[in-house]
DNA sequence: GCGAGGTTGACACGACCCTGTTAAGGTCAG
DNA sequence: CTGACCTTAACAGGGTCGTGTCAACCTCGC
């Protein structure tokens, strides 16, 4: 069992984290916490990776998280167009909708212009 | 069918928008788009939620994303702690591992005092 | 008042995510 | 050499997501 190698193998870094050991190999192919490896291919958990892992889970715990939310999270970092678009989707829609204030209800607003919406073209870009 | 109400209903919306009803419902579900609502509860869509509908669907499109994505992203600026955290973690992490290079391949680094984790105290916090 | 169409709620089903398990084979320490 | 442990690949089952559909009921326009 080898108790000190300097590095914990993969059945060892999951006891010590708590994570599975096909967690740990699935967590690695999300991105998010690699290890290095071993000249014939076996996975090294050193210190940094132990903490990640352990960082990780408390992430998860503390917000209700799943793996696929840092996934997205990840990929949100790594395509700055798509954190844009994100950006200015919400701006326009969601964050500041600029109405001015207190005029719902029932706005009747009785100018009937805007439903010449007909002349809708939408190209749908399908990158295979 | 009473071609000319200033508010689309939601059948209306749902064919010049390219959703079906259902999904139109989801997605308000989701906090996406949320319809102002007539006095007797019937969704109302207007220019604006029309404009707000087709760009989600080109937004998806051209990411290749998912509702439930945008629903993260919307959590993500709902809730400022998580997205510092998930910052935390990925700058500590992920973005600038500060190792010093061309280390790996095998490094003995025989000083074996990190593996006194074994005082890892986790506390897990679940908001109700 | 009647019919078209709106509302919520629920069930259903395929697709995909998460996780465990197993198979077939390579590696390491005694 | 041998047995314990690693590797990848694949299958499998429970869970969730996206979407349609149906039921029961309410509302609007004529």
């Amino acid at each position: 069992m080898t108790t000190l190698t300097a590095h914990l193998t993969i059945n060892q870094a999951a006891t010590t984290t708590g994570w599975s050991p096909r967690m740990l190999r699935y967590v690695e192919q999300l991105g998010l916490v690699a290890s290095p490896r071993s000249a014939a291919g076996y996975r090294l958990y050193g210190p940094a990776e132990l903490q990640r892992l352990r960082a990780l889970r408390t992430l998860l715990e503390q917000h209700g998280l799943e793996l696929g939310d840092v996934g997205f999270a990840l990929r949100l970092r790594r395509e700055p167009g798509l954190a844009a678009s994100l950006d200015t989707w919400f701006a326009e829609h969601v964050e500041a909708p600029p109405r001015r204030p207190a005029d719902d209800q029932h706005g009747e607003m009785p100018d009937g212009d805007w439903l010449a919406f007909e002349q809708d073209k939408h190209q749908q870009l399908l990158q295979p």
